[in-house]
DNA sequence: AGCATTTGATCGGTATGCCAAACACTGGTT
DNA sequence: AACCAGTGTTTGGCATACCGATCAAATGCT
């Protein structure tokens, strides 16, 4: 008596980009930022994948508008395509950020964890969080004590916690085999 | 110098199970629980997708052992489906919880966040979220006094926020077109 | 100039995940 | 018995997103 409009699960594949044209994009900023140009191929080896399907993905990108091109086979971002980006990166770094110096998850991890959903998460909802952290790193005297109380609380929880814990067994094929926190 | 073991990004599809596959999971759960039965239509009715896509979809799940199937064709979930279910079940409960109670997302965006990232963060990563989740919500003198600060500062800021923000054109043929916060 | 490498594109092939349509099977009505 | 609604499966189609192989064009080396 309480599954509403239903739908909202498929909200997952309708973003503006997928994840993986979210790295392309991401990648073609990262590579025009270190080294001044990008290419199909080197967005293709940053994101380890083929040049073929780098090929693909990067031509649709170019029809979305999103990924121009040089008359030398450079690539360039719209000026779409680098709010993507910079919206993009914003988020990871915000949602790092909130990882490692809030909840304080291993480097690794919240690289990883902050890498396959920065592109999910609302920009609303980042906002937020762009607050919610600033307001953590402000020099407010409650913030301080507030942070001491939480250092000493995870301190305590910490102790017999092993990051990596020795995976059971089960679980089938799957590579990595996450989830299981039974909250 | 930088571009470390480049392959981070893939693994976003190196889950248990796909965003897909959680659904129809988390759907049998919520079925059984309160219906007390579930069978492949009424998943399909659950998820808004034709009942061919949820047979496809549940008949991979009965082979990786995750789903099983009544003599009457009543589908339940194995001890392992059960874990999975529990587990992105409670991270979805913890993420909207962090997101409504902490950072002030309306229900509805918290909602759809979560639901697009539940089963994509690790384990150990939603352990901590818990952990700051309980400690929030203890009586701790320090906390108490945080979350009045935090509650005066985040509705100085909200003043001019209007979570609709009348969206600017450009962003192609795609839906929502949420991202850019550049931040 | 001549051959090798690099680059980008294209073409099958695979896998997921959705749809619509066709089919078979069941149980209840009439 | 005939029918029909509900259920589950299968099939073909589409879209995404990867691979490997192949190809043409540009570039580089000797």
């Amino acid at each position: 008596m309480d599954r509403p409009p239903a739908d909202i699960w498929k909200e997952f594949e309708r973003n503006v980009v997928s994840h993986s044209a979210a790295h392309h994009i991401v990648a073609i900023a990262e590579l025009l930022e270190s080294r001044g140009y990008a290419r199909v191929s080197d967005v293709a080896k940053t994101l380890n994948i083929t040049r073929g399907s780098a090929s693909l993905t990067l031509k649709a990108l170019k029809q979305r508008g999103f990924v121009e091109e040089d008359e030398n086979r450079f690539l360039r971002l719209s000026e779409v395509g680098e709010s993507i980006a910079r919206a993009i990166l914003g988020k990871r770094v915000l949602i790092r950020r909130f990882f490692t110096n809030v909840l304080g998850v291993p480097e690794k991890t919240a690289e990883v964890d902050s890498c396959k959903i920065e592109h999910l998460v609302g920009t609303g909802t980042m906002r937020r969080l762009d607050h919610y952290l600033r307001f953590l790193e402000s020099q407010d005297r409650a913030v301080q004590s507030f942070k001491e109380a939480w250092r000493s609380f995870s301190a305590s929880i910490e102790e017999d916690a092993p990051e990596a814990p020795a995976r059971s067994p089960a679980m089938g094929t799957d590579a990595q085999a996450d989830l299981p926190i039974d909250a």
